[in-house]
DNA sequence: GTCTATATGATGATAGAC
DNA sequence: GTCTATCATCATATAGAC
């Protein structure tokens, strides 16, 4: 019945339903969508590859429920957060905000998976891109009243796509041991320059 | 003999190992690695699937052939060049020099290309973001005499990274119709933060 | 709910005729 | 150089026994 499990590696045995979620979602974040087998998702979770059918009817609805059945928090809230806050700091503001969502549980297993799957999907699928652009970092630099706010949210996103793929996916070492504020301090400037500072 | 062809979809007729080869670049930047099926290339190309394998042995020769027998310049020479002149530039003088680079025949889809398998290769194969960071951006954040431009030098590849992947990869409109000039005001400040600022 | 058996198709690769 | 034919392997997916 979907109840909140206690997600990320179970440590104890947990129903076979929640097993394969598990394992996919873990597959998709580190081998990409396509290179991943229902085979290997049943191998990892260690069931039977039938019941990945049986549960879930076909590939793509599982990464639909495994990855994609989010709420990774409201955008509207985000977007009105970081517009009621002081504007000088809507940067800095912005990467906490972003560094809260990727903290959540399976957040940076969800974002590596959609972003890997936007990338060997040739466009068809970015569901990610269009979230954080449109729905957040369009509306925030809108909301200061840019013209250009289109491009300059285009260009937000661009950094925290570079800072999931560096650390997350490539796995660029000296990124992933940057704390959170260290993250901040580095980041923030830029989000700030292409979100809200003129040019 | 692989000369420079007007790509894309060339118009006129090309010998046989050309035909391949400007096939599987562009299949390979746009589709992916995983996704593209050597059929799927000799089919693009007009030619027998057969031949790929004659005169490219593996799948992965024809990667390496087609998207990795670059030079798309020397990388000291870059890194020379960044750090002769003025360094409060430098930042602005490095994106110059990633577009003038992006803007040679066939590297925009070879940048796509390898970011591509990169992702979907699961950090097995990152020939691009290694290059960028230990040959380029993180000898010139050294050469500045920072204590840590390992860690610098890889905020400057998420840049860049976020760049392709924004524009090229995912297709980001308001990114990719940005002429060079609003690119260099708009993305400079952020690699001259990274690399050269004080933080 | 679980698993065996299997249908169906695509893939990378090879051998060999013309 | 070019193509036909084929192999072995893997994939997703399904039907049905227990």
């Amino acid at each position: 019945m979907n109840e909140s499990r206690p997600r990320g590696r179970r440590p104890g045995r947990a129903d076979t339903r929640s097993e394969i979620l598990a394992a996919a979602l873990t597959m998709f974040s580190e081998v990409g969508y396509e290179k991943v087998s229902l085979r290997a998702i049943a191998r990892t979770a260690d069931v039977d590859p039938a019941l990945v059918h049986h549960y879930f009817h076909s590939k793509p609805e599982l990464f639909a429920e495994a990855v994609l059945s989010l709420p990774l928090g409201d955008p509207s809230v985000v977007v009105s957060a970081l517009l009621a806050g002081p504007h000088d700091e809507i940067g800095r503001r912005a990467v906490e905000n972003l560094l809260d969502i990727m903290e959540m549980p399976d957040a940076r297993e969800r974002f590596s998976a959609m972003l890997r799957a936007a990338v060997s999907e040739s466009g068809a699928q970015r569901p990610l891109s269009e979230l954080l652009s449109k729905e957040i970092y369009s509306k925030v630099a809108e909301g200061l009243g840019h013209t250009n706010a289109k491009q300059r949210g285009d260009l937000a996103v661009s950094v925290v796509l570079g800072l999931v793929l560096a650390r997350d996916i490539l796995q660029l070492q000296s990124i992933g041991r940057m704390s959170r504020a260290q993250l901040v301090r580095a980041i923030g400037p830029s989000m700030q320059f292409y979100l809200a500072d003129h040019w």
